[in-house]
DNA sequence: CAAACAATTTAGCCTTGGCTAACAATCTTC
DNA sequence: GAAGATTGTTAGCCAAGGCTAAATTGTTTG
């Protein structure tokens, strides 16, 4: 939890209006934290999840192709291999295909069904492809599971 | 631009399955930019956003609350501060309340609306408050004006 | 009005995730 | 099978955004 305790700066807030009134202190704090935590993983997520595409369409992931997909430098793709190793996400033998471990194999499992709900939802929702595709690679990292079973359930029910 | 030009790693895709095929390597790699670039923008407009909703609701912002509402060390927020500052979004004199500048009001107002619209916008489609509220935070960034206003139409025809 | 407490700032550290440039390995092609 | 192109790695740089600890300034209160 935060280590950063409310001291006597506010009032009590009665949190009466709740319209566009302030959150109560902790739960203010615990929206940013729950931003900052997501933005920890966010990037390894895509990563992995990138990497499981490609397995998939292509049978093998490069890091050249990561780096296009990315337009990031090859460089950049080959340091971040080396802690998607450490985190025991993917096996990489030097200047050959990646794969991804078991692990990395779940999260990329979960990856994909996350984004591929919020980008449905989206179309459902009346948003063109193209937009709907780089909104819903933003917004995949902040979508909690709650919420996510309800984008599921309107993509259902307004299915064209 | 990308200065990562595709190389001739990957065939050109046509694209057919539209379903989980992967996308056009440069429209793939837009996705990714845009969302590298919306998480430069972010926490400064979550600070500026806030300071925003501080002078509103309290009539001062100090650097103590931001730093509880953000659950943050003090002098996390005011180096920021200074990069706000920098920025030409905020005045401050030293070991006072800050102010925002005609841009920082303006900055203001926009993430206001749009978090606003994002919040409404779970609501009713059923989330309930505290994960609504959690969720906003973390996607308002990614949300696209195009989104937002279908959001929006979406929210008012749903009122309850 | 001085002491204690609260708030702010500064200095200096760390990790992440970008980059370029130089080098190493692999693959292709003649 | 060697040359040249492509791919991958390493080294070293930078900025951002966290942190702690220590110094400074403001405020409150006995």
């Amino acid at each position: 939890m935060s280590d950063y305790p409310q001291q006597h700066s506010e009032p009590a807030t009665a949190y009466h209006k709740s319209g566009d009134a302030l959150p109560p202190v902790e739960q203010h704090a615990q929206q940013y934290e729950t931003v900052r935590n997501a933005h920890e993983t966010e990037l390894i997520e895509d990563y992995v999840e990138l990497i499981g595409d490609l397995l998939r369409h292509r049978g093998e992931a490069r890091a050249a192709d990561i780096a296009n997909r990315m337009a990031v430098s090859q460089a950049t793709v080959s340091k971040m291999i080396r802690r998607l190793n450490e985190l025991g996400l993917v096996t990489s033998k030097p200047y050959r295909s990646l794969f991804l471990t078991e692990e990395g194999q779940k999260m990329a499992e979960i990856s994909r069904t996350r984004h591929n709900v919020v980008l449905h939802f989206l179309r459902a929702l009346g948003v063109d492809d193209s937009t709907a595709r780089i909104d819903a690679e933003g917004m995949e990292h902040h979508v909690s599971d709650k919420t996510l079973a309800i984008m599921q359930r309107f993509t259902e029910q307004h299915q064209s």
